[in-house]
DNA sequence: CCGGATGGTGAGGTTACCTCACTATTCCGA
DNA sequence: TCGGAATAGTGAGGTAACCTCACCATCCGG
């Protein structure tokens, strides 16, 4: 299990150096992209099981290369909201390729039936605790 | 995929914090133990994938925790040689019951008969490329 | 209106990697 | 046989992605 999952991981990770993208900010950029605009860091935090802290780094990094927005929280002044811009959310898109061409090269040693199969499977797994 | 072997991961990483072993000690030991005796460190670099110099590194905890020793090669006195202690071999085994469970807590929402289908794919996958 | 909770971040630490430079040895070809 | 290239291991120092602890600003409930 954990050898796949590092085969895809790797796979995936070699893609995305060629756009400046670490793991982690791709993660992020995922649950900015489908969480809906105005995500609190602290909300980031805890949907990627990070410490806050942690979210404030990840964020400064995607804040410097221009993919995301930090903007006041108008209906509360200590926090801040944060939003893709227009080039973040093209990434989000060219990465989400990337990651199925990743995973699809591991695995296209399978069967179609059995990839199918995996999928759900696997579906299972996830679905269980949330 | 990703997901389901992150929660393998977490599940594990926490069991082997109750001995004081990090999961890329144990990946070492693991290397270790199912590679007979006296390899040298540059072979466990290169079946872990990581540089020389980090091998180095675990090594140098593990000798620190005394679960393994290292030995001059007598056939080339550049080289050294590593092997388990008991202690080192002990820890193997229980580090092994620890992973199986691991998995079996993430996994035990599956029916047997799914589980068996999984481990058959996952094999297929990893087969390729050795 | 004040004391405790909450949101974000500075400072500094850890793990598991990396590269580069260096030494000690071995090996190989002229 | 001997000198230069390759190989084994490691010191020094760097990085990414986490962490905790401390702190300040702001919010909110009694």
């Amino acid at each position: 299990m954990l050898a796949v999952a590092r085969r895809v991981r790797r796979a995936w990770a070699e893609s995305l150096a060629r756009w400046e993208v670490t793991p982690s900010q791709s993660r992020a950029l995922r649950v900015l992209a489908s969480n809906g605009e105005g995500i609190r860091p602290s909300e980031l935090a805890e949907t990627l099981h990070i410490a806050p802290r942690s979210a404030t780094e990840v964020v400064e990094a995607l804040v410097e290369h221009g993919w995301v927005r930090r903007a006041p929280d108008p209906s509360d002044r200590r926090a801040t909201t944060l939003t893709l811009t227009d080039e973040g959310r093209d990434l989000v898109v060219r990465i989400e390729d990337v990651r199925r061409d990743a995973s699809a090269r591991v695995l296209d040693v399978l069967a179609p039936a059995q990839r199918r199969t995996l999928h759900d499977i696997l579906l299972v797994v996830v679905g269980e605790d949330r």
